[in-house]
DNA sequence: AAATTTGTCTATTTACATTTC
DNA sequence: GGAAATGTAAATAGACAAATT
């Protein structure tokens, strides 16, 4: 039984079990939970070792360890061996990937809002279809889909992006979130692990912790995920596979060179590593790089989505799938969807045939240009990373910023932004930066406004 | 160290460890699983009880009781205490739900295909809206969608299927397994339980089974879900909610009074039950019945897809979802699907709110009636359930029939049907029944051709 | 109807590997 | 560089409750 011995060390956490009956690990994990969400255990705040609580609680190691581990699993907490478990930094995070419509009316750099343009020639290939008279077809059942002219457009877009392919290992999903749900449902059991960087893409953040399936944070050198980092993941998370934003990472903008793609694909090969690749922003640089994919080919997923370079309503994107993952992707993809409408793959694969997909393409670039520009100016003399044709910006702030105070004093001037925290993956503090979705704005005059805003809060500390 | 003293007593299943480093229940599990799906342990076999493994192996019980609920969580078996572990009649069983084009063309009674018509409602839609000058608007983000009128006019249809409701409490996904996908991965966690009938709709099973969610089949009396299967399952399994298909049920076509309904309702509510109501088929009826939803509102999630009676490419269904399952619910929607498409969204709404997608479900429910006619007519002496407006019936067999081999025999015979055992959960043996979907061949003609070939297969046994 | 069979669950013991100091 | 700290995982023990006989 234990005294009060333990008053005289400071422990970071004293729960007090209640012990009313049901499961010990069960009551902990609920305690901690609560104390997580009621702010009364703060992100960060390091846990007392398990082995001490134990002893405080009068319980046996191996009951801390798995609340703990219940608590992992939903993302609160994350373990290192040797020194410790810390609160996330993203445990009060949202589970959604949309932004919340609970805010007052801000200028938006937050939320990544792909220009409302007029969309003339998705609306030209609507009007086209509509025209022929044996358009009915595309709303029976299409088990068949793609159709080899479909896919054979698709693989020449792929092409473009970087990723050589062919018709047959092409697959269709309804977006690129759709396509990591699936990726992650059918490929992955709850439980695994997946390596990602350490500020990473938020929609993955949420769909890996509804499925229970665990980030892990690799190494970085230079601002890529080191060898070293990877083995080191390997070795001690047992990590199950990658993902990857090779160009222009989301959201710190870091676009990995040739010999760094290939060094990736060599250590992924060599710790027999599944890939993700996430395109999504391939297609906006002017000419670009080769894709990790076409270094390692059997062992890379690469999904390219049209929702932010040609139309985000479109809800159609690709996939190039390794051989041996195409059967249960494919029924993890109907288990999801069952099937994706005929009509939408019809009016993407037809943008794509012609080359209207590139001439939207090409708009949004130019307006990412002229927008660019114009950041550059006002925020000059500011650490913003990020190149012309970018959909966002990484401002790195100056010393005494947090990223989330960044994030609070910008709303408080009223431009809404995302804090670093909110990319953050485990228990490492994250850096004082904030993404600045530069293109969100509806005009260059708004953005203009929300830049200028920043620059202030910024200066004035 | 157990000697050969076991070789006395039969045991189904005498595996061998290698013992060659790794996890020993790891070892155990999967030499099950390659058994089963080797062939070697057939479904239905009861396999020893764990203790006896667990002394023949020289393990200790939980051992290989760990290595068991591996393999039930994969869907490959099911225990029952008292009654022991037996391997599943589903276990073999694709994890798609959708056909394989793998067999020969056969007259296709198997796979439910709503009738390919002209849909000459949708085209006539698409028309309407492409002619639109700000047609546009429907490509970009929409985040807000489905606006106020789209819901009413959905409330409205939901109205007319049994289930009043109201503009907020609706929600929008891509079909009905979109629904069920997020149903599942949202609001229930890996190992979770769902109770669901003896012979179940397969879509459900399969995400289940990629999801880790176990069904139980819950004991029936007169055709439906009993209070006291009700109960036992909520004692014994802690199942957590039920699926249900209250009307023209997939695959029996077993339709609940409005008393059974409501005793329904009354049983949820007292163990405290999640309701998934699926009314896929409620407006085929000319006067529907009331949706349990409409005795269980505070706990039901009702599920209206318009794929099967509308139109199978539109990809929209609709869901009425309780206060405290919205916020979860949204999360987990939009982590599969981020947005559906608003063109698909705007289309569905217009057939809705115009009396199109009631001409169009007339058409189909006629169409229907024809066909039901027929087999009536043609399978005459049989026990044939269903009614006149059902997409499918239920063909009960005659003493020396099992699923399997009807299904194999008819095949042989040219025609693809279902057998009960690919909708059977848990390991009770399937009953002697197939699904014959009346909807599916493209014309009478051809769907005579198939009943007359079917009819000669009962009769020469 | 009582004893036994049987699966399930929680808690415990033991071992291990990595990181920190 | 080695000892201590620390989290993770597997195997084991014990208790429980439902179903069978």
């Amino acid at each position: 039984m234990p005294f009060n011995s333990f008053d005289d060390y400071p422990m970071s956490w004293r729960p007090t079990l209640r012990r009313a009956g049901g499961p010990l690990y069960l009551e902990l994990a609920e305690l901690l939970e609560q104390d997580i969400r009621g702010g009364r255990l703060l992100p960060g705040t390091r846990l007392p070792p398990q082995r001490e609580l134990a002893d405080f609680l009068d319980l046996n190691l191996s009951t801390v360890s798995r609340a703990f581990k219940l608590c992992a699993q939903r993302g609160l907490i994350a373990g290192t061996v040797g020194s410790g478990t810390h609160v996330s930094y993203d445990a009060l995070a949202s589970l959604s990937p949309l932004p919340r419509a609970d805010k007052p009316a801000l200028l938006e750099l937050g939320a990544l809002l792909p220009d409302n343009r007029s969309f003339v020639e998705v609306t030209e290939v609507l009007r086209e279809i509509a025209a022929e008279p044996d358009c009915g077809r595309l709303f029976g059942y299409d088990y068949e889909a793609p159709s080899l002219w479909q896919r054979e457009a698709a693989a020449r877009l792929l092409e473009r992006a970087g990723c050589p392919s062919s018709a047959d290992r092409l697959m269709v999903s309804g977006g690129a979130q759709n396509a990591l749900a699936a990726i992650l449902a059918g490929l992955f059991s709850p439980g695994d692990r997946l390596g990602v960087d350490p500020l990473t893409y938020p929609g993955l953040k949420s769909v890996a912790r509804m499925l229970g399936i665990q980030l892990v944070a690799v190494r970085q050198e230079r601002g890529v995920m080191s060898a070293a980092g990877i083995a080191a993941a390997c070795r001690h998370d047992r990590i199950k596979g990658l993902y990857l934003m090779p160009t222009s990472q989301d959201p710190t903008t870091r676009t990995m060179s040739v010999q760094e793609r290939q060094e990736l694909a060599e250590a992924a090969r060599r710790h027999d590593l599944l890939l993700i690749e996430d395109g999504i922003h391939s297609l906006l640089t002017p000419s670009p790089l080769p894709a990790i994919a076409s270094f390692a080919a059997e062992r890379t997923l690469y999904l390219l989505s049209l929702s932010n370079t040609v139309s985000p309503g479109l809800r159609v994107s690709y996939l190039v799938v390794p051989e041996r993952y195409r059967p249960p992707l494919e029924d993890a993809l109907s288990n999801i969807n069952l099937t994706i409408s005929p009509l939408l793959l019809e009016m993407a694969s037809r943008l794509l045939a012609s080359d209207r997909a590139l001439q939207l393409l090409e708009a949004h670039r130019r307006e990412a240009e002229r927008r660019n520009a114009l950041a550059d100016h006002l925020l000059a003399g500011l650490t913003l990373r990020g190149d012309a044709q970018s959909f966002y910006r990484w401002l790195e702030l100056p010393k005494g910023w947090t990223a989330e105070r960044f994030e609070k004093s910008a709303e408080l001037a009223g431009v809404a932004v995302h804090g670093a925290q909110r990319f953050a993956v485990g228990s490492a503090p994250p850096p004082a930066a904030a993404r600045l979705a530069v293109c969100s704005p509806p005009d260059l005059k708004t953005l203009e406004q929300a830049l200028t805003l920043l620059r202030q809060v910024v200066e004035n500390g």
